[in-house]
Order: structure tokens, then C-alpha cells, then sequence
DNA sequence: AAAAAAAACGAACAGACGTTCGCATTGTTG
DNA sequence: CAACAATGCGAACGTCTGTTCGTTTTTTTT
């Protein structure tokens, strides 16, 4: 699978994910019509990203917001109690996409060796399409305050887990070789992070993010494989 | 070579750092004493990372500095014309600590083997003996102001560039196989990255700086060793 | 088109911010 | 122990911050 394909499979709009946030958080939210919320928040959520890239959450002000949105402060504060939620809600439904669209692609295959490659193609084009999202979830996680910190941490931890566990059940089928799972599956998340936390540098170098991906993926095999294996090269899942 | 023996020869304190900032900056420093500036530069060094790791430089207050310090205000100032400056000053010298040690080490060896290792192994403890300035120099980068920014980028080209260049004259002498180099170098550097970024993940792990970094050189050679020598392993050099 | 509801507005407020500066304290020299 | 320089101090200043709320504008309903 490339990324031309996977974006048919997995495609949806920044305005279906502010449909998403508002439904979750009806309750919170002042505004009634969903038409006008969505499109409301998908306003603010695309400035928040634009403004925090530059400066970061901390700098920015709401009356940058406001600027950038074209909004008033009066009506931001109707969409949000206040600033804190609003990292808030965004980290959030952050780690949430993460989760379910990861999850759904671990679902799906079976072979340890096909599904640590279509976890970590899909983990790094699901952070291509998402790109935003990724690097906001990353970059200010640490302003969230303390008590929601613990369900972020949880959740990176969550992550890694799902890939050291494809490589413990690789090993016991003899496809992947004995050794620190833990450690290899750190490697590669962080290799993964790179996409989305540099992507001004694989543009510079005219680097695709098919391209990115598959050189990570002989990265991993290259030491992951049990060595009988290491040079059969198999085409048929790429 | 491991962490221990690195020690032993690049050892310098978080004294002498202060001490080479104040002769760097003297002019900018408004106290003529040697002893009373390093003392209180370090003592507002270490006060900027404790902060900083917390909450981010931009949401440190300088009168969060002030009672982490113990110092008052108007002192601070004395040190430093503003917190731009301060900023701007750690930066400056935190990228100036990985280069020079960076290039020291790479011109101690001259098979590309030898030095990739050397090179990868003592970029991590270079990042774990000097942990707080590697942090903040990546995390609070995009805090300085456009003018410098370009300063800053071109050192992290630079510090790329050196592992790019070991790959290839490897390429060059058959000890490696032929690749996308620039790739392999971003993705080394992405892992060594990791080391100081998450290192609350590593120490819950109970994972040393020395098995990680022989678990990111064995990820590394398996890659792009050439075939032939892929299986002769070489210990003369761990 | 009148009435009611929903949404947008932005001046105003209290507090926190970076920075300054006149004065107090400490250390050094003759 | 004066005299002086060096260093430390923190109240005070203007600006910017997040947030509120009474009002106006827009949209929907009757």
C-alpha cells in the first residue's frame, strides 16, 4: 500500500474531525447549530495549528486567535471555557485519531511480518495526513496540567506497546530474531516522530513520504528478520 | 569505548560551561568578577532547565527565575540584557558544544566503520552528559527569533552532514552498501534524538545509555553494512 | 414582518508580564 | 577604617494577558 492509496481508504476532511469534536463536547459548547460550530471550529482549530507551529500554544494569545480566525474574543470563548480546554480538547481527540485508526490497521492482518509493516506505514501516513494534529500532540503535550498528563503518557506508552507486541509474537514464529522488543519498538516510533516533527527537511530534500516510509521499513527488517530469512527477499506484501 | 570511559575524557562541569558563556559574553555581562559571574551563571543555567523542562522557556516567568535562582530581579539582569538574550545565549552555546565535541571525535578515526560508531556513540553521550542543553536546544528552538533561526538550522544540516559523509566514503571503500545516505543519516539522527527527548522513558525501562547505544549501532550496521561482511562479526571495535 | 432565539461583538477589568532604576549591601583597595 | 567600586535588591511602570458581560447583529420561528 502507498499513500495515494491509503488516503482513498482512511480519507476524511478537517471539517469531519470538527464534526467529531463538537459532537463530543455538545455539552461544553454554547453554540446550537451544528452547521455553524463545525465550521467554526475547524476555523479555529486550523489557526490554532498555524499560530502554535510558528510560536507555540503558550505564545500565542487569543487575541492572535481572534486575528487569525477573524473571529471576535467574546465568540471564542463560546466555543471553549478558555484557553486550557482548548489545548485540551485538541490533544485529546489528538492521541484519540492515533488510537482508533492504529488500532484498525492492527486489526487487519494477521502475519507479524505484514502487520509491522502496515503499522508503521500507516502510522507514518496517517501522521502525513494528520500532520497537524501530530505535531501539536507532540510539541505541547507538555502544557497540558498535570492531572491530564498521565491519560498522554498512558497513551504513548499505548502505542509502542502495540508494536513491541507484533514483534514478541514474530519472534515466537521464528520470523523475527530474539531481542529487547521494547527497545527496538522505541527505535522505531522515534524514527516514525521524525516524519512529522521534520517534514520541512524531507521537502527540502524531495523526500515523499512513500519513500520515507519504505526506507524505514528496510531499516527494521533489516534487523529485525531472523537471518535465514534476511535474504529472501519478499516482495509480495510491499 | 562506553559511557564510563567517555567520562573520563571529555569530562567538563556544569562549571566550566558557565565559565567558557561569561568569557564569551563578557562585554554583554555587567560583572567584572570572574568567580561571582560563573557561580551565578551556573546557578541561572540550571534554574533556566529545571523551569523550562517543566513548563517551556516561553511560560517561564523571570520571576519564576528569580526564586529558582534565589537571586532577585534586578540582579538577573545584571547577567543578561533580557530574556530574549538569555534564550538566544543558551541556543548559541548549546550548538556549539555538540559541534566542536562532534568534530573532535570524528577526526580521531579513520575507518568509516570505527567511525560511524565512534561518531553515533558519542553523539548520545555527548547528549546524556550534557542532557539539559541538548534538551532545551531542541525543544525551545522555535523560540528564537527568525534572524538567528538560520544560524540554528544550519547547524543541525551540519551536524547531519558529518554522518552523511561517513556513509558515503563507507560506500566508497565497499564497507557499505549503497543507499539514500542523507535518509539513513536523518533516521540515525532521529534515534539519538530519542536518547535525550524521552529519557523518563528509558530510566522506567531501567535501559542504559550504553545498551542503547550499541542497540541503535546493531539497528545501524545490520542496515547498511555491505552483504559480505554482514555476518563476519566484527567485536575489535565495540 | 414582528417576535424570539442564537450568535457575534469588543470595551473593560484584574492580574501577570518584562524591564528599569534609585538605593542598600557587600567586597576591595589605599 | 575610610573611600570607592562592585554587586544585589525590589518597588514601580507601562504593556499585554485571559476572561467577562452588556449590547448589537444575525438568524430562525411565529
Amino acid at each position: 500500500m502507498n499513500y495515494k492509496e491509503f488516503k482513498k481508504i482512511y480519507a476524511s476532511s478537517s471539517r469531519d474531525i470538527a464534526r467529531e469534536v463538537f459532537l463530543e463536547n455538545r455539552d461544553s459548547i454554547q453554540i446550537k447549530k451544528e452547521k455553524t460550530a463545525v465550521k467554526n471550529l475547524e476555523k479555529i482549530f486550523n489557526a490554532v495549528f498555524r499560530i502554535s507551529y510558528k510560536k507555540g500554544f503558550q505564545a500565542m494569545s487569543m487575541r492572535d486567535l481572534s486575528r487569525e480566525t477573524g473571529m471576535s474574543l467574546g465568540s471564542l470563548y463560546a466555543y471553549f471555557s478558555g484557553k486550557e480546554k482548548l489545548l485540551c480538547t485538541i490533544q485529546t481527540h489528538g492521541w484519540s485519531i492515533i488510537k482508533t485508526n492504529l488500532e484498525q490497521i492492527s486489526a487487519t492482518y494477521e502475519n507479524p511480518r505484514e502487520k509491522l509493516r502496515a503499522v508503521i506505514k500507516g502510522h507514518i501516513f496517517l501522521s502525513e495526513f494528520f500532520s497537524p494534529w501530530f505535531y501539536f500532540t507532540f510539541m505541547e503535550a507538555r502544557n497540558i496540567k498535570p492531572s491530564e498528563l498521565e491519560t498522554v503518557k498512558s497513551m504513548e506508552e499505548y502505542t509502542q506497546k502495540i508494536v513491541t507486541n507484533i514483534l514478541r509474537s514474530g519472534e515466537d514464529q521464528d520470523i523475527f530474531k530474539p531481542d529487547n522488543h521494547e527497545l527496538t519498538a522505541s527505535m522505531i516510533k522515534a524514527m516514525q516522530q521524525e516524519w512529522y516533527l521534520k517534514r520541512w527537511k524531507y521537502r527540502k530534500l524531495n523526500v515523499s513520504v512513500d519513500q520515507f516510509a519504505d526506507h524505514l521499513i528496510d531499516i527494521v527488517e533489516a534487523f529485525c528478520l531472523a537471518q535465514k530469512k534476511l535474504l529472501v527477499e519478499d516482495k509480495s506484501c510491499r
